[in-house]
DNA sequence: TCTAAAAATGTAAGCGCTTTCATAACAACC
DNA sequence: GGTTGTTATGAAAGCGCTTACATTTTTAGA
């Protein structure tokens, strides 16, 4: 582990190390043939300067963190994305963790953002520990959370309010005419997204006199294949459920295959929303009806937030809210008139 | 930006600061009684050692960097999980960036991992820019390129022959029969996976005395929409295809999707297969025949041979090849007897 | 040509941390 | 009680960098 510092540099080009630093840092408060001396020198040794000790000096590391639950899930990947583009435009360097959807795991890792200098952090969601939050708080540094509107939170926001967002999807349903509903949610503890919608949902439901028994509502983490364990849950527990209303595309998506796995006809016969509105969702067949949400914009928005944050940008907006919209598409249709009733099920035909 | 240092931690639990490092690192080292009173302090005044200056000092950053070319497609986001579940293991920390496919993205990307002072980096492919390795070379940082075998590299590599694994669908492929090919691939400029399952699949068919025309060899970005526009190409191309060769199962879904939107069948028209081997490719219908590939230990096996270059091991294999194999499952079966000619391709009847 | 201002460069301190070496405290032994 | 180990603590240097300040060189005005 050779490294090259600047003294080598130094000492190569002849001049002090304070001049190197002032040629990379202020290149025209240094006379031009030292500039360029200089330079060839840095291209020579391949000197590439220690962030850490830059950092130690500066006070600031062009840093920010960014902690999400998990990076195997395209709604994240692609705002991460973003993020990045808008961090890089300004500067800032942009550095990842992931929690999967541990709390604990989600405090360790503030804890490390920090130890490294981050000078900002974006948290998902609204669930993270008090603790946690605290530290943020009292060592002054800014954050923001995104994705999550609707739970109480201190500080920053951008994002929108799942319990909203998801009546829009049920809204769409009860116009259908459907009446016998399942749920389909990713794990709710900790994940104040998960639980807002199933909330909403509930609540939307309830208000038109349909309350939903604790069996219609499962729960399973974000894979196809629990999901299509899932549904078969759901139309075990109550076969006359006509409607399937998913926390998230993955989940509408395990539904929707499963359902075709076993013959069943969606939309004709069984109708299922997401929420997200992945790539695929357009594509698959039948299409998915789901919540749009508009995550570049969301990030992008998340992200100039901060920064602006750390520039000590006055008089911030405590929430930024962001799109969301109803997209019909091939998986929702009216509720049959009369569900279907399977062949073994059908009552025998009495012989006369 | 109040930070708390080591020395606010001293002064207020009346030690010197060598005494609050060793508790924290050598905690056996310092008596029982000043360690508890140093540790409460710690919590109370929520100290968090500063990583850079530590590094700085130690001379080793408990880091290693990935790089790897979008966090957009399942196969990177669940690869990277496992890599950095290794490498916590090992007392590492892992620091992801990705590069768009952009060579001169990735090599920027390696000098930031190198200021931040990595002990080591994985690579993804073996496509990089010479100079960027020549850098890892010089400065003695261990590295490895993950998921390629065949080109030629110098160093270490976890991963698999792209050329010989698609081999295993072609062959597939005509063994049902078929005669007349399409392969839709991602972009293969700077993509030495891409370039070599085409090359792998061309060269078994040339084999075969099966030579394609380049119109129906197209490329396209790993994305739904492309893959669908792609199939359209090819098909309008040579409508005599009945096979068609993916270079990843996102174009493959794409491919597939698009047929049933064209209500071709598959696989009884068109037989499509993939490669990777998603989750969904195994759930979706009819399920993608695919190449599958063990990612999963591919990146451990990465991880820890990396871990083991860092601490020094000897004679470490050059080459760590994991396991591909074919999964044949509903979307390819044995050719049309006649491919079935769209209405109106029917030579018009002659009127007697 | 001399002088003063401006520009270029160097000196040295210090960012927060670890660690070597020196010193102090404490046992244990005769 | 003095001597020797043994153990616990502190003082200070230095990791690679930037920058205030001091110093030198250049420029230009008279």
């Amino acid at each position: 582990m050779s490294t090259v510092t600047i003294h080598d540099v130094a000492t190569a080009a002849k001049v002090s190390t304070a001049t190197v630093s002032r040629a990379l840092n202020r290149p025209e408060t240094v006379s031009t043939a030292l500039r360029e001396k200089i330079n060839s020198v840095i291209k020579r040794l391949g000197y590439i300067p220690n962030a850490g000790a830059r950092a130690l000096m500066l006070k600031r590391s062009g840093t920010i963190g960014a902690i999400v639950p998990t990076l195997d899930n395209a709604i994240f990947a692609q705002g991460l994305a973003e993020f990045q583009r808008q961090l890089n435009q300004a500067g800032y360097q942009l550095l990842v963790s992931s929690t999967n959807y541990d709390p604990v795991i989600e405090s360790t890792q503030i804890n490390n953002l920090l130890a490294r200098g981050v000078e900002g952090v974006v948290l998902f969601g609204t669930s993270q520990e008090r603790d946690a939050l605290k530290l943020l708080k009292t060592r002054n540094i800014p954050y923001i959370h995104v994705g999550s509107l609707s739970t109480p939170f201190n500080g920053f926001a951008s994002g929108y309010d799942n319990k909203e967002a998801i009546k829009l999807g049920v809204q769409h349903l009860l116009e259908m005419g459907h009446k016998h509903f399942g749920i389909l949610t990713g794990i709710t503890a900790d994940n104040d997204r998960a639980k807002d919608r199933v909330l909403g949902a509930l609540e939307l439901l309830a208000q038109k006199k349909i309350l939903l028994k604790p069996e219609v509502i499962v729960e399973c983490h974000y894979e196809l294949q629990e999901a299509r364990l899932g549904l078969k849950k759901l139309l075990l527990s109550d076969p006359k459920i006509t409607a399937i209303i998913c926390g998230q595309d993955v989940l509408a998506l395990g539904a929707l295959l499963e359902a075709q796995n076993q013959n069943i006809k969606v939309p004709k016969d069984l109708s299922i929303i997401g929420f997200d509105d992945l790539e695929i969702s357009r594509h698959i067949l039948p299409s998915l009806s789901t919540i749009h949400i508009d995550a570049i914009s969301m990030w992008a928005q998340a992200a100039n937030h901060l920064i602006s944050q750390i520039n000590g940008v006055e008089n911030l907006p405590k929430k930024i809210k962001t799109g969301v919209h109803l997209v019909i598409r091939g998986s929702t249709t009216t509720a049959p008139k009369h569900k279907k009733t399977s062949a073994k099920e059908k009552p025998p035909r009495r012989v006369v």
